[in-house]
DNA sequence: TGTACATCAGTGAACGCGCGTTCACTGATGTAC
DNA sequence: TGTACATCAGTGAACGCGCGTTCACTGATGTAC
Protein backbone atom coordinates (compact mmCIF):
# COMPACT_ATOMS: atom_id res chain seq x y z
CA UNK A 1 0.00 0.00 0.00
CA UNK A 2 2.48 3.07 -1.16
CA UNK A 3 6.00 2.78 -1.19
CA UNK A 4 6.03 4.21 2.48
CA UNK A 5 9.78 4.89 3.86
CA UNK A 6 9.60 1.62 5.95
CA UNK A 7 13.12 1.40 7.34
CA UNK A 8 15.06 5.06 6.58
CA UNK A 9 13.73 7.77 5.27
CA UNK A 10 14.94 7.98 1.64
CA UNK A 11 16.72 11.26 0.20
CA UNK A 12 17.93 9.98 -3.14
CA UNK A 13 15.18 10.15 -4.99
CA UNK A 14 14.38 13.65 -6.61
CA UNK A 15 11.17 14.20 -4.42
CA UNK A 16 11.92 11.93 -2.22
CA UNK A 17 8.87 9.72 -1.89
CA UNK A 18 6.12 11.22 -4.43
CA UNK A 19 4.31 7.89 -4.46
CA UNK A 20 3.41 8.41 -0.90
CA UNK A 21 3.21 12.55 -0.91
CA UNK A 22 0.68 12.15 -3.75
CA UNK A 23 -1.13 9.29 -2.15
CA UNK A 24 -1.53 11.12 0.70
CA UNK A 25 -2.61 14.49 -1.62
CA UNK A 26 -5.29 11.96 -2.99
CA UNK A 27 -6.87 10.94 0.23
CA UNK A 28 -7.18 14.40 1.30
CA UNK A 29 -9.02 15.32 -1.85
CA UNK A 30 -11.38 12.39 -1.29
CA UNK A 31 -11.73 12.79 2.19
CA UNK A 32 -12.11 16.85 1.40
CA UNK A 33 -14.87 16.01 -1.37
CA UNK A 34 -15.46 12.60 -1.83
CA UNK A 35 -14.47 9.96 -4.86
CA UNK A 36 -15.14 13.15 -7.53
CA UNK A 37 -12.65 15.47 -5.94
CA UNK A 38 -10.25 12.87 -6.47
CA UNK A 39 -8.31 14.76 -9.66
CA UNK A 40 -5.17 13.65 -10.27
CA UNK A 41 -3.71 16.78 -11.36
CA UNK A 42 -4.71 18.45 -8.24
CA UNK A 43 -3.02 16.04 -6.31
CA UNK A 44 0.34 16.68 -8.35
CA UNK A 45 -0.79 20.86 -7.87
CA UNK A 46 -0.68 20.14 -4.05
CA UNK A 47 2.82 18.11 -3.95
CA UNK A 48 4.04 21.05 -6.38
CA UNK A 49 4.76 18.33 -9.26
CA UNK A 50 3.79 18.32 -12.68
CA UNK A 51 1.07 15.96 -13.21
CA UNK A 52 2.84 14.44 -15.56
CA UNK A 53 5.00 12.87 -12.58
CA UNK A 54 2.42 11.10 -11.39
CA UNK A 55 2.20 9.09 -14.15
CA UNK A 56 5.55 7.51 -13.04
CA UNK A 57 3.90 6.17 -10.17
CA UNK A 58 0.51 5.57 -10.94
CA UNK A 59 -0.97 3.90 -13.75
CA UNK A 60 -3.34 6.54 -14.30
CA UNK A 61 -6.58 8.45 -12.44
CA UNK A 62 -7.85 5.17 -11.70
CA UNK A 63 -5.09 3.80 -10.10
CA UNK A 64 -4.46 6.12 -7.69
CA UNK A 65 -8.17 6.44 -6.80
CA UNK A 66 -8.09 2.59 -6.11
CA UNK A 67 -5.08 3.15 -3.33
CA UNK A 68 -7.03 5.99 -1.58
CA UNK A 69 -10.38 3.98 -1.87
CA UNK A 70 -8.50 0.68 -0.11
CA UNK A 71 -6.75 3.37 2.71
CA UNK A 72 -10.26 4.40 3.51
CA UNK A 73 -12.19 0.87 3.85
CA UNK A 74 -8.79 0.27 6.19
CA UNK A 75 -9.42 3.47 7.98
CA UNK A 76 -13.19 2.13 8.57
CA UNK A 77 -11.97 -1.26 9.67
CA UNK A 78 -9.52 0.43 11.89
CA UNK A 79 -12.23 2.53 13.66
CA UNK A 80 -14.60 -0.10 13.92
CA UNK A 81 -11.74 -2.20 15.77
CA UNK A 82 -10.75 0.43 17.96
CA UNK A 83 -14.13 1.05 19.50
CA UNK A 84 -14.85 -2.88 19.90
CA UNK A 85 -11.81 -1.95 22.70
CA UNK A 86 -14.38 0.39 24.75
CA UNK A 87 -16.53 -2.59 25.95
CA UNK A 88 -15.80 -4.06 29.02
CA UNK A 89 -14.32 -7.38 28.99
CA UNK A 90 -15.31 -7.90 32.37
CA UNK A 91 -18.76 -8.40 30.98
CA UNK A 92 -21.14 -11.29 31.17
CA UNK A 93 -20.06 -12.70 27.61
CA UNK A 94 -23.28 -12.50 26.19
CA UNK A 95 -23.80 -9.09 27.23
CA UNK A 96 -19.93 -8.02 26.05
CA UNK A 97 -21.10 -10.14 22.56
CA UNK A 98 -24.21 -7.74 22.46
CA UNK A 99 -22.03 -4.52 23.61
CA UNK A 100 -19.31 -4.84 20.94
CA UNK A 101 -22.07 -5.26 18.08
CA UNK A 102 -23.55 -2.30 19.34
CA UNK A 103 -20.28 -0.78 19.56
CA UNK A 104 -19.37 -1.37 16.08
CA UNK A 105 -22.24 0.02 15.14
CA UNK A 106 -21.62 2.84 16.13
CA UNK A 107 -18.55 3.58 15.40
CA UNK A 108 -19.52 2.19 11.70
CA UNK A 109 -22.01 5.16 11.67
CA UNK A 110 -19.57 7.35 13.30
CA UNK A 111 -17.11 7.00 10.61
CA UNK A 112 -19.75 7.86 8.02
CA UNK A 113 -20.80 10.97 9.76
CA UNK A 114 -17.37 12.32 10.55
CA UNK A 115 -15.57 11.31 7.07
CA UNK A 116 -18.55 11.11 4.58
CA UNK A 117 -15.57 12.18 2.28
CA UNK A 118 -13.50 8.86 2.65
CA UNK A 119 -16.88 6.80 3.35
CA UNK A 120 -18.16 7.73 0.24
CA UNK A 121 -14.22 6.96 -1.73
CA UNK A 122 -14.32 3.27 0.07
CA UNK A 123 -17.97 2.28 -1.20
CA UNK A 124 -17.32 4.21 -4.76
CA UNK A 125 -17.81 2.34 -7.92
CA UNK A 126 -14.52 1.47 -9.54
CA UNK A 127 -14.47 -0.60 -12.72
CA UNK A 128 -17.75 0.81 -15.12
CA UNK A 129 -18.60 -2.57 -16.90
CA UNK A 130 -14.98 -3.14 -16.59
CA UNK A 131 -14.00 -6.75 -17.21
CA UNK A 132 -10.56 -7.88 -15.64
CA UNK A 133 -11.50 -7.97 -12.12
CA UNK A 134 -15.16 -9.73 -11.65
CA UNK A 135 -13.67 -13.01 -10.89
CA UNK A 136 -11.27 -11.77 -8.33
CA UNK A 137 -13.53 -9.64 -6.34
CA UNK A 138 -15.98 -12.33 -5.41
CA UNK A 139 -14.19 -12.67 -2.52
CA UNK A 140 -15.00 -9.06 -0.88
CA UNK A 141 -11.50 -8.79 0.45
CA UNK A 142 -10.18 -5.71 1.77
CA UNK A 143 -13.72 -5.07 3.08
CA UNK A 144 -11.52 -6.14 6.40
CA UNK A 145 -15.10 -4.52 8.22
CA UNK A 146 -16.87 -7.17 6.61
CA UNK A 147 -14.59 -9.84 8.33
CA UNK A 148 -14.67 -7.78 11.49
CA UNK A 149 -18.30 -8.09 11.35
CA UNK A 150 -18.77 -11.86 10.91
CA UNK A 151 -16.19 -12.37 13.43
CA UNK A 152 -18.88 -10.47 16.24
CA UNK A 153 -21.62 -12.29 14.88
CA UNK A 154 -19.30 -15.56 15.35
CA UNK A 155 -19.33 -14.49 19.45
CA UNK A 156 -22.89 -13.98 19.59
CA UNK A 157 -23.39 -17.63 18.71
CA UNK A 158 -20.53 -18.19 21.09
CA UNK A 159 -22.10 -16.56 24.07
CA UNK A 160 -25.31 -18.62 23.32
CA UNK A 161 -26.81 -15.38 22.50
CA UNK A 162 -27.61 -16.23 18.74
CA UNK A 163 -28.84 -20.14 17.83
CA UNK A 164 -26.22 -21.26 15.56
CA UNK A 165 -28.48 -22.41 12.35
CA UNK A 166 -29.51 -18.71 12.59
CA UNK A 167 -25.74 -17.76 11.92
CA UNK A 168 -25.96 -18.29 8.01
CA UNK A 169 -25.75 -14.94 6.31
CA UNK A 170 -26.27 -13.10 9.34
CA UNK A 171 -23.69 -10.41 8.22
CA UNK A 172 -25.37 -9.73 5.28
CA UNK A 173 -27.81 -8.29 7.06
CA UNK A 174 -26.52 -6.70 10.14
CA UNK A 175 -24.21 -4.78 7.32
CA UNK A 176 -27.19 -4.05 5.30
CA UNK A 177 -29.02 -2.54 8.47
CA UNK A 178 -25.88 0.03 8.74
CA UNK A 179 -25.03 0.88 5.32
CA UNK A 180 -28.23 1.81 4.80
CA UNK A 181 -28.75 4.26 7.21
CA UNK A 182 -25.09 6.04 6.25
CA UNK A 183 -26.40 6.26 2.91
CA UNK A 184 -29.63 7.51 3.60
CA UNK A 185 -28.69 10.09 6.47
CA UNK A 186 -25.52 11.22 3.90
CA UNK A 187 -26.65 11.26 0.76
CA UNK A 188 -30.23 10.57 1.01
CA UNK A 189 -33.59 11.34 1.13
CA UNK A 190 -32.69 12.09 4.77
CA UNK A 191 -29.62 13.83 4.68
CA UNK A 192 -31.40 16.98 6.18
CA UNK A 193 -32.64 15.63 9.29
CA UNK A 194 -32.28 17.36 12.73
CA UNK A 195 -28.98 16.16 14.12
CA UNK A 196 -31.29 14.31 17.41
CA UNK A 197 -33.83 13.21 14.78
CA UNK A 198 -31.08 11.46 13.02
CA UNK A 199 -29.95 10.23 16.28
CA UNK A 200 -33.15 8.49 17.30
CA UNK A 201 -33.63 6.68 13.81
CA UNK A 202 -30.13 5.33 14.06
CA UNK A 203 -30.97 4.26 17.71
CA UNK A 204 -34.08 2.56 16.98
CA UNK A 205 -32.27 1.05 13.31
CA UNK A 206 -29.48 -0.44 15.66
CA UNK A 207 -32.11 -1.93 18.45
CA UNK A 208 -34.29 -3.41 15.90
CA UNK A 209 -32.03 -5.28 14.21
CA UNK A 210 -29.82 -6.50 16.94
CA UNK A 211 -33.51 -7.66 18.66
CA UNK A 212 -33.95 -8.98 15.33
CA UNK A 213 -30.91 -10.98 15.50
CA UNK A 214 -31.10 -12.33 18.71
CA UNK A 215 -34.76 -13.21 19.18
CA UNK A 216 -35.54 -16.98 18.87
CA UNK A 217 -39.41 -16.40 18.90
CA UNK A 218 -41.23 -18.66 16.11
CA UNK A 219 -43.27 -15.25 13.98
CA UNK A 220 -45.64 -15.69 11.32
CA UNK B 1 -45.11 17.08 -13.62
CA UNK B 2 -44.29 17.94 -17.22
CA UNK B 3 -46.58 19.27 -19.26
CA UNK B 4 -48.26 15.74 -20.88
CA UNK B 5 -51.40 15.79 -22.79
CA UNK B 6 -53.96 15.90 -19.99
CA UNK B 7 -57.26 16.56 -22.52
CA UNK B 8 -56.09 16.66 -25.61
CA UNK B 9 -52.92 15.82 -28.06
CA UNK B 10 -51.75 19.68 -28.91
CA UNK B 11 -50.85 20.03 -32.56
CA UNK B 12 -49.85 23.57 -32.36
CA UNK B 13 -46.45 23.73 -31.34
CA UNK B 14 -43.51 23.10 -33.13
CA UNK B 15 -42.69 19.99 -32.21
CA UNK B 16 -46.19 19.77 -30.38
CA UNK B 17 -45.05 18.14 -26.99
CA UNK B 18 -41.47 18.80 -26.44
CA UNK B 19 -41.03 19.31 -23.10
CA UNK B 20 -42.78 15.69 -22.01
CA UNK B 21 -40.69 14.37 -25.32
CA UNK B 22 -37.71 15.52 -23.62
CA UNK B 23 -38.67 14.06 -20.46
CA UNK B 24 -39.19 10.58 -21.66
CA UNK B 25 -35.52 10.52 -23.16
CA UNK B 26 -33.90 11.93 -20.40
CA UNK B 27 -36.01 8.94 -18.14
CA UNK B 28 -34.66 6.67 -20.57
CA UNK B 29 -30.99 7.73 -20.41
CA UNK B 30 -31.36 7.70 -16.58
CA UNK B 31 -32.80 4.14 -16.89
CA UNK B 32 -29.90 3.03 -19.34
CA UNK B 33 -27.19 4.39 -17.28
CA UNK B 34 -28.04 5.99 -13.89
CA UNK B 35 -28.30 9.91 -13.19
CA UNK B 36 -24.48 10.44 -14.73
CA UNK B 37 -25.95 9.26 -18.14
CA UNK B 38 -28.29 12.11 -17.94
CA UNK B 39 -27.46 14.46 -20.26
CA UNK B 40 -29.17 16.99 -21.81
CA UNK B 41 -27.69 17.45 -25.22
CA UNK B 42 -27.99 13.78 -25.45
CA UNK B 43 -31.67 14.03 -24.98
CA UNK B 44 -32.48 16.60 -26.79
CA UNK B 45 -30.45 14.49 -29.95
CA UNK B 46 -32.59 11.50 -29.21
CA UNK B 47 -35.40 13.83 -29.48
CA UNK B 48 -34.22 15.01 -32.70
CA UNK B 49 -33.81 18.58 -31.47
CA UNK B 50 -30.99 21.50 -31.08
CA UNK B 51 -30.16 21.61 -27.27
CA UNK B 52 -30.76 24.73 -27.27
CA UNK B 53 -34.53 23.65 -27.45
CA UNK B 54 -34.30 22.29 -24.08
CA UNK B 55 -33.99 25.90 -22.43
CA UNK B 56 -37.21 26.89 -23.58
CA UNK B 57 -38.58 23.96 -21.18
CA UNK B 58 -35.98 23.46 -18.78
CA UNK B 59 -33.75 26.11 -17.00
CA UNK B 60 -31.21 23.70 -16.79
CA UNK B 61 -29.91 20.16 -16.70
CA UNK B 62 -30.31 20.24 -12.99
CA UNK B 63 -34.25 21.43 -13.57
CA UNK B 64 -34.19 17.59 -16.20
CA UNK B 65 -32.42 15.92 -13.71
CA UNK B 66 -34.85 16.58 -10.48
CA UNK B 67 -37.80 16.20 -12.70
CA UNK B 68 -36.73 12.63 -13.96
CA UNK B 69 -35.80 11.44 -10.09
CA UNK B 70 -38.85 12.50 -9.12
CA UNK B 71 -40.40 10.06 -11.95
CA UNK B 72 -37.82 7.45 -10.43
CA UNK B 73 -39.00 7.77 -7.27
CA UNK B 74 -42.86 7.66 -7.99
CA UNK B 75 -41.91 4.25 -10.09
CA UNK B 76 -40.72 3.25 -7.03
CA UNK B 77 -43.33 3.94 -5.23
CA UNK B 78 -45.82 2.17 -7.26
CA UNK B 79 -44.21 -0.67 -7.61
CA UNK B 80 -44.44 -1.14 -4.05
CA UNK B 81 -47.63 -0.45 -3.95
CA UNK B 82 -48.58 -2.72 -6.90
CA UNK B 83 -46.70 -5.61 -4.59
CA UNK B 84 -49.23 -4.89 -1.74
CA UNK B 85 -51.93 -6.13 -3.67
CA UNK B 86 -50.66 -9.42 -4.43
CA UNK B 87 -50.95 -10.31 -0.45
CA UNK B 88 -54.10 -12.77 0.20
CA UNK B 89 -56.65 -9.81 2.08
CA UNK B 90 -58.17 -12.66 3.42
CA UNK B 91 -55.82 -13.85 6.12
CA UNK B 92 -55.61 -13.37 9.54
CA UNK B 93 -54.65 -9.44 9.85
CA UNK B 94 -51.54 -9.82 11.49
CA UNK B 95 -49.93 -12.39 9.00
CA UNK B 96 -51.55 -10.31 6.53
CA UNK B 97 -49.56 -7.11 7.92
CA UNK B 98 -46.42 -8.94 7.67
CA UNK B 99 -47.04 -10.17 4.40
CA UNK B 100 -47.72 -7.10 3.16
CA UNK B 101 -44.42 -5.80 4.71
CA UNK B 102 -42.58 -8.24 3.45
CA UNK B 103 -43.53 -7.85 -0.14
CA UNK B 104 -42.84 -4.53 -0.21
CA UNK B 105 -39.62 -5.43 1.03
CA UNK B 106 -39.00 -7.41 -2.15
CA UNK B 107 -40.87 -4.63 -4.21
CA UNK B 108 -38.24 -2.54 -2.88
CA UNK B 109 -35.47 -4.50 -4.47
CA UNK B 110 -36.86 -6.06 -7.10
CA UNK B 111 -36.58 -2.60 -8.52
CA UNK B 112 -33.55 -1.48 -7.67
CA UNK B 113 -32.23 -4.62 -9.23
CA UNK B 114 -34.62 -4.84 -12.39
CA UNK B 115 -34.14 -0.85 -12.87
CA UNK B 116 -30.95 0.01 -10.99
CA UNK B 117 -30.37 2.99 -13.17
CA UNK B 118 -33.62 4.54 -12.13
CA UNK B 119 -33.29 3.56 -8.45
CA UNK B 120 -29.64 4.85 -8.85
CA UNK B 121 -31.26 8.34 -9.79
CA UNK B 122 -33.98 8.20 -7.41
CA UNK B 123 -31.83 8.24 -4.74
CA UNK B 124 -29.01 10.32 -6.16
CA UNK B 125 -27.66 13.78 -4.72
CA UNK B 126 -28.75 16.99 -6.25
CA UNK B 127 -28.19 20.69 -5.29
CA UNK B 128 -24.61 19.75 -3.89
CA UNK B 129 -23.80 22.11 -0.90
CA UNK B 130 -26.73 24.27 -2.53
CA UNK B 131 -28.50 26.28 0.19
CA UNK B 132 -32.06 27.41 -0.57
CA UNK B 133 -33.59 24.18 -0.43
CA UNK B 134 -32.65 22.90 2.97
CA UNK B 135 -35.57 23.86 4.81
CA UNK B 136 -38.00 22.39 2.48
CA UNK B 137 -36.19 19.66 2.11
CA UNK B 138 -36.74 18.42 5.69
CA UNK B 139 -40.16 16.61 5.39
CA UNK B 140 -39.23 13.75 2.78
CA UNK B 141 -42.16 14.78 0.55
CA UNK B 142 -42.26 13.42 -2.49
CA UNK B 143 -40.50 9.99 -0.92
CA UNK B 144 -44.20 8.25 -1.44
CA UNK B 145 -42.35 4.93 -0.91
CA UNK B 146 -41.80 6.29 2.52
CA UNK B 147 -45.78 7.51 3.21
CA UNK B 148 -46.46 3.46 2.09
CA UNK B 149 -43.86 2.20 4.56
CA UNK B 150 -45.21 3.79 7.61
CA UNK B 151 -48.76 2.87 6.72
CA UNK B 152 -47.67 -0.69 6.73
CA UNK B 153 -45.53 -0.53 9.83
CA UNK B 154 -49.16 1.12 11.39
CA UNK B 155 -51.10 -1.92 9.99
CA UNK B 156 -48.49 -3.97 11.96
CA UNK B 157 -49.56 -2.36 14.98
CA UNK B 158 -53.09 -2.40 14.63
CA UNK B 159 -52.97 -5.90 14.10
CA UNK B 160 -51.08 -6.74 17.24
CA UNK B 161 -48.13 -7.59 15.64
CA UNK B 162 -45.69 -4.78 17.34
CA UNK B 163 -46.12 -3.08 20.41
CA UNK B 164 -47.38 0.64 19.83
CA UNK B 165 -44.30 1.82 22.09
CA UNK B 166 -41.99 0.42 19.31
CA UNK B 167 -43.79 1.74 16.85
CA UNK B 168 -42.02 5.38 16.78
CA UNK B 169 -39.22 5.69 14.21
CA UNK B 170 -39.38 1.91 13.02
CA UNK B 171 -39.99 3.42 9.38
CA UNK B 172 -36.18 4.20 9.50
CA UNK B 173 -35.08 1.05 10.59
CA UNK B 174 -37.25 -0.50 7.60
CA UNK B 175 -35.66 1.69 5.26
CA UNK B 176 -32.60 1.18 6.12
CA UNK B 177 -32.19 -2.22 6.14
CA UNK B 178 -34.39 -2.66 2.37
CA UNK B 179 -31.96 0.44 1.34
CA UNK B 180 -28.68 -1.35 2.51
CA UNK B 181 -29.18 -4.43 0.83
CA UNK B 182 -29.86 -2.71 -2.30
CA UNK B 183 -27.14 -0.55 -2.43
CA UNK B 184 -24.25 -3.01 -1.38
CA UNK B 185 -25.60 -5.23 -3.73
CA UNK B 186 -26.02 -2.96 -6.30
CA UNK B 187 -22.97 -0.50 -6.49
CA UNK B 188 -21.12 -1.81 -3.18
CA UNK B 189 -18.68 -4.23 -2.83
CA UNK B 190 -20.98 -7.50 -3.01
CA UNK B 191 -22.29 -6.12 -6.41
CA UNK B 192 -20.16 -9.69 -8.06
CA UNK B 193 -21.57 -11.95 -5.59
CA UNK B 194 -23.61 -14.91 -7.41
CA UNK B 195 -27.26 -14.34 -7.94
CA UNK B 196 -27.96 -17.71 -5.63
CA UNK B 197 -25.90 -16.24 -2.55
CA UNK B 198 -27.57 -12.51 -3.31
CA UNK B 199 -31.23 -14.11 -2.88
CA UNK B 200 -29.75 -16.26 0.56
CA UNK B 201 -28.88 -12.96 2.11
CA UNK B 202 -31.54 -10.94 1.35
CA UNK B 203 -34.07 -13.67 2.57
CA UNK B 204 -31.79 -13.45 5.87
CA UNK B 205 -31.76 -9.63 5.92
CA UNK B 206 -35.67 -9.37 5.80
CA UNK B 207 -36.11 -11.92 7.80
CA UNK B 208 -33.59 -10.72 10.71
CA UNK B 209 -35.54 -7.56 10.00
CA UNK B 210 -38.98 -8.58 10.77
CA UNK B 211 -38.41 -10.61 13.36
CA UNK B 212 -36.67 -7.38 15.18
CA UNK B 213 -39.76 -5.37 14.74
CA UNK B 214 -42.26 -8.04 15.85
CA UNK B 215 -40.02 -9.81 19.04
CA UNK B 216 -40.99 -8.39 22.16
CA UNK B 217 -38.93 -10.03 24.13
CA UNK B 218 -36.30 -8.05 26.98
CA UNK B 219 -32.57 -8.55 25.36
CA UNK B 220 -29.73 -7.51 26.51
C1' DT C 1 -61.46 37.05 -45.55
C1' DG C 2 -56.80 39.42 -45.77
C1' DT C 3 -52.87 41.73 -44.02
C1' DA C 4 -49.36 43.39 -40.26
C1' DC C 5 -47.48 42.22 -36.35
C1' DA C 6 -46.13 40.28 -31.83
C1' DT C 7 -45.01 36.07 -29.80
C1' DC C 8 -42.11 32.54 -28.80
C1' DA C 9 -40.41 27.59 -29.99
C1' DG C 10 -36.54 26.07 -32.17
C1' DT C 11 -31.62 26.91 -34.70
C1' DG C 12 -26.56 26.64 -35.15
C1' DA C 13 -22.30 28.43 -34.10
C1' DA C 14 -19.44 29.36 -30.43
C1' DC C 15 -17.58 29.70 -25.66
C1' DG C 16 -15.11 28.19 -21.56
C1' DC C 17 -14.21 24.57 -18.65
C1' DG C 18 -11.07 21.25 -16.54
C1' DC C 19 -10.14 16.95 -16.97
C1' DG C 20 -6.97 12.66 -18.18
C1' DT C 21 -3.41 11.61 -20.96
C1' DT C 22 0.59 11.75 -24.46
C1' DC C 23 4.75 13.59 -26.34
C1' DA C 24 9.48 14.73 -26.83
C1' DC C 25 12.38 16.66 -23.59
C1' DT C 26 15.73 17.62 -19.49
C1' DG C 27 18.53 17.00 -15.81
C1' DA C 28 19.98 14.66 -11.55
C1' DT C 29 21.55 10.26 -9.91
C1' DG C 30 24.23 5.91 -9.49
C1' DT C 31 27.45 2.86 -11.65
C1' DA C 32 31.04 0.70 -14.74
C1' DC C 33 35.48 1.28 -15.95
C1' DT D 1 39.60 9.31 -7.54
C1' DG D 2 37.79 10.79 -12.25
C1' DT D 3 35.22 10.37 -16.36
C1' DA D 4 31.46 8.43 -19.68
C1' DC D 5 27.29 6.73 -19.75
C1' DA D 6 22.75 4.57 -18.82
C1' DT D 7 18.85 5.20 -16.12
C1' DC D 8 14.75 7.16 -14.99
C1' DA D 9 12.13 10.88 -12.13
C1' DG D 10 10.24 14.99 -13.37
C1' DT D 11 8.99 18.96 -17.08
C1' DG D 12 5.88 21.79 -19.95
C1' DA D 13 3.27 22.24 -23.91
C1' DA D 14 -0.36 20.28 -26.24
C1' DC D 15 -4.32 17.23 -27.45
C1' DG D 16 -9.07 15.71 -27.56
C1' DC D 17 -13.11 15.23 -25.14
C1' DG D 18 -17.95 16.31 -24.30
C1' DC D 19 -20.24 18.78 -21.45
C1' DG D 20 -23.56 22.91 -20.03
C1' DT D 21 -24.67 27.19 -21.47
C1' DT D 22 -25.08 31.75 -24.17
C1' DC D 23 -25.79 34.43 -28.23
C1' DA D 24 -28.02 36.56 -32.04
C1' DC D 25 -30.95 34.53 -35.23
C1' DT D 26 -35.17 32.44 -37.86
C1' DG D 27 -39.44 31.03 -38.92
C1' DA D 28 -44.03 29.22 -37.80
C1' DT D 29 -48.13 30.36 -35.22
C1' DG D 30 -52.12 32.99 -33.44
C1' DT D 31 -54.31 37.41 -33.15
C1' DA D 32 -55.76 42.35 -33.78
C1' DC D 33 -57.64 45.11 -37.02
Amino acid sequence: MSSAPKTAPRTRYHHGDLRNALTVAALELAREGGPEALVLREAARRVGVSATAAYRHFAGQRDLLIEVKNLALTALAEALTAALDECDPDAEPGDLAVARLRSAAHAYLNFAFTEPGLFNTAFCHDDPADPGFSDEDLNYAGVEAFVVLGRLLDELVAAGRMSPQRRPNAEFASWATVHGVAVLFLNGPLRHLAEAERAAAIERAIDVHIRGLICDEAIE
